[in-house]
DNA sequence: TTTGTTAATTTTGTATACAGCAGGTATTCT
DNA sequence: AGAATACCTGCTGTATACAAAATTAACAAA
């Protein structure tokens, strides 16, 4: 018997500590924790990681975080080092703005698609409903916390809408695994936004291109459809831009990651 | 110490007699040997794999054999069961014509960016180059096997290249991703109509869709380089509907993952 | 014969032992 | 003193033990 029976003991105190990850499996747990760590910054871009550290930290045994390293690899998020363990990855500004590109594009592919196929009305109703919601949402001159907060789940509620529109497996696989790097999320840099006087003319610009969109998709209109997605992902690379110009960078998970030049 | 021993000594005996993969590490070694059983059709499509069945099979323990199963997961080939478990995927035919759409999207954003933003002049020598070579294997009337084998080659070499003009190792990777699976490969159904009389026609037409992406890419012009690529991945589509319509479906590894209908 | 219940078996989830490698450090030889 | 080597430490790769869950088998009762 080794010291990693005490190592988990005491590490358990502090996993247990953060009672939201009670009933989970030790997998998914470990696996939770551990992206939440480098999203936060806990664990820095670059940091090189040790299994054992994060056994320790987390207090789990090789195996799960074996399993948890291997996934946030494959995310995106980490990067197998030669000899064995891993790095956290860092982005450049540019790294950022591909993917965003990369997710318009793959939106827009799926848009035409639902368009030329014609989407179930179920899901066209559905994401009708989102974004009278979205309209409610800006009726008021200005948005408080709560309200920003309540745009960012129906905008993601959307978009996943439409990556369902097209019915295709497929590219909804895709999608996600872009999607999940956090900042190339369709709200990724909305919330870093939210403090500026103009955020809300923003998402009436956003909200107008949703509108354009699924009438677009509605109407079997799919090259239209395709072009309005694609321009919609530029409104996250200008947002990209002026968070990066003004420094603004500890607004969202993950942004530390992104790294200044190159 | 149980029965595990004298599977994995009976399992060496199997292992090694497959003698190509000695060096490897067993991770690798079980990655590789899993992947060929799958695409093989060894392991049949929606069959349910259990770790340990692949544990003697392939005389490894079961951690390098978790490890392979995760990846194949990730890589699309394998799908985890709600209760533990993996089961190998198979594809509609409308799975296989998406992922030929997904490949032709991103190959063509790939070329427009080139274009647009200037591909470094080695890799469009490169490419240059490699058309050239299949140039010369096109003079021939009629192709046999082994210059059917080296188009194939050069074919992929040739995507790979036009991956790498972007520069974005966001859409590089994407795009790899993507490939894994076998049918959806810029080669993938082209063998299957390997001794069509109409065989060489088709590369004919395929080869003049790479010149004119080269040149898009060369003279930047984005859009015609794009739509080029979108374009010439519809090869690959009336390729899979030929395949299919004439259930030669025993021709490249993987095919046995399509069922018909649904 | 069918169904409900329990026992047995299989299979995964989790932990940990052990070996081998990589990199650093100290020691010895020149 | 400097270089070379041997040792030591920490880490990963691999194997396997143990526990918990799930599936199957078996059997009894309706």
């Amino acid at each position: 018997m080794t010291d990693t029976i005490k190592i988990i003991d005491e590490g358990a105190r502090l996993a247990s500590a953060t009672p939201q990850y009670g009933t989970e499996s030790v997998q998914v747990r470990v696996l939770l924790q551990l992206r939440e760590l480098i999203l936060s910054g806990e664990l820095a871009g670059g940091e090189r990681i040790a299994e054992l550290a994060i056994v320790q930290r987390l207090a789990a045994s090789r195996t799960p975080v074996r399993a948890a390293l291997l996934r946030l690899e494959q995310e995106g998020l980490l990067e197998a080092l030669p000899n064995g363990g891993y790095s956290v990855k860092t982005f450049s500004e540019r790294d950022v703005s591909e993917a965003i590109e990369l997710r318009g594009t793959l939106e827009g592919l799926s848009a035409r698609l639902a368009a030329e196929r014609g989407a179930p009305p179920v899901v066209l109703a559905e994401a009708g409903a989102c974004l009278d919601a979205i309209d409610v949402l800006l009726l008021a001159p200005a948005l408080n916390d709560e309200a920003f907060s309540r745009y960012v789940d129906l905008n993601g509620r959307f978009h996943l809408l439409l990556s369902e529109m097209s019915g295709s497996a497929v590219i909804a696989r895709q999608l996600e695994r872009v999607m999940s790097l956090p900042f190339a999320s369709p709200s990724g840099f909305v919330i870093a936004q939210a403090n500026s006087p103009a955020a809300r003319d923003m998402l009436v610009i956003a909200q107008d291109q949703h509108r354009q969109v699924l009438e677009a998709v509605t109407s079997r209109e799919g090259t239209r459809a395709e072009a309005l997605m694609r321009e919609h992902s530029r409104i996250a690379q200008r947002n990209l831009r002026d968070v990066v110009r003004s420094r603004q960078l500890n607004a969202l998970p993950g942004v530390q990651l992104i790294r200044r030049r190159g």
